[in-house]
DNA sequence: TGTACATCAGTGAACGCGCGTTCACTGATGTAC
DNA sequence: TGTACATCAGTGAACGCGCGTTCACTGATGTAC
């Protein structure tokens, strides 16, 4: 049986980061240390090395891996509506933005905290919403140049709509800050807000 | 002279939180050693211990005095338009908070750090915008009371404005990651934003 | 198919760095008489 | 006003904990012949 090897090894690493995915949401990325992890795989201290550098590249390889599933589901999503006075075609995109983010959340938050840290990783969520926003802004240009005045320039709104999207997905996710406030709710309002801010009425 | 000891490690003491703010706002609270603090107001490292039991000490410290001169502050805005379907008197309060923001962002940064590692300090940070959250609430009952159909809940309104103004402001003053964008020219978008979503009309 | 050797993932005790925290000491300020 | 002693803020070297990282070792897998 050739490569049982590298399928152990390989074994070893999704443990690793599926450990770490766990107790990244349990206690947050800043208060995890390497033997957190490790424990959590049921792997002694040294395995750890053999996979990864640091607790960095470990976020970064889980951040690798949300990319390459996540360019599937982008690529499902294309085929939307492009007008962005229809409120339907807010409310998609606000309910794929939630969806992503609570299937990703404990990667998404690991690198906001890492961010907080590193510079490094600040650049790499900015570049990370970079198309997101450039999209948007695509869309909002649109909106403007049949007729309607939106609030600033396109790229800015759409900038103000990203922070909107995160900081809304954040506190209903993560912070919980929100009350009871439902996710249909919540994709409610963040699209009724974005609806009367770009369109300009209700 | 009585009181010059009290005097001399008054001083010292304001010189830990100066220089404590400027360390601070330079490599990030969580990136800030005792050492560098005391290394910054030129004190030896043991000195810091007379006056704080460690940095979490010391951040609730900076905290307490920005409170203690924000309360003159806001006295001082309690005199303001009280209609949300007015664009001057959003536009008023949205200035207030970048100003606010503008004012205090390192300290706010470094709890909003603080908040990543530790939960009392997450609290500390809810139970800050709280009042604001509430004030703007009842703004919006207000006008919907007058009739107008708000995107959701006065509350639930309320906190996502809240989130718009931190997430906006953090954005152009921390992160910088609005372009060229100016203070003048954020306030007026998120005011727009704010003053359609709520009043739902330009 | 079998034997001998090489390679490699995994182990966990040990090492050592970084940094928070302590503490004996100093010199200045305060108090008692 | 002066002297003797007490108190206290500040000092910085030393201590020690926590944790990342290493490394000699093990046992299993792979390779050569």
């Amino acid at each position: 049986m050739p490569g049982v090897r590298q399928a152990k090894a390989a074994e070893t690493e999704a443990a690793l980061k599926a450990a770490a995915k766990e107790v990244f949401a349990e206690r947050g990325y800043l208060n995890t240390k390497i033997t957190d992890i490790t424990a959590a795989a049921g792997r002694a201290a040294g395995s750890f090395y053999n996979h990864f550098a640091g607790k960095e590249e470990l976020l970064q390889a889980l951040l690798a891996d949300l990319l390459a599933e996540t360019d599937v589901a982008v690529e499902a999503d294309s085929e939307h509506d492009q007008d962005f006075t229809a409120r339907a075609a807010i409310r998609y995109h606000v309910a794929f933005y939630f969806r992503f983010f609570r299937a990703n959340r404990t990667v998404m938050v690991a690198l906001y905290q890492a961010a907080m840290v590193d510079r490094s990783f600040a650049a790499t969520l900015n570049e990370l919403s970079a198309p997101d926003i450039g999209h948007m802004a695509e869309h909002l240009d649109h909106v403007q140049r049949t007729g309607h005045e939106l609030p600033g320039e396109p790229l800015a709104v759409a900038r103000a709509i990203g922070t909107l999207l995160w900081g809304f997905a954040h506190a209903l996710l993560v912070e919980r800050s929100l009350g009871d406030l439902t996710e249909e709710a919540a994709v409610d309002l963040v699209t009724d807000l974005i609806h009367r801010g770009v369109a300009g009425r209700v």
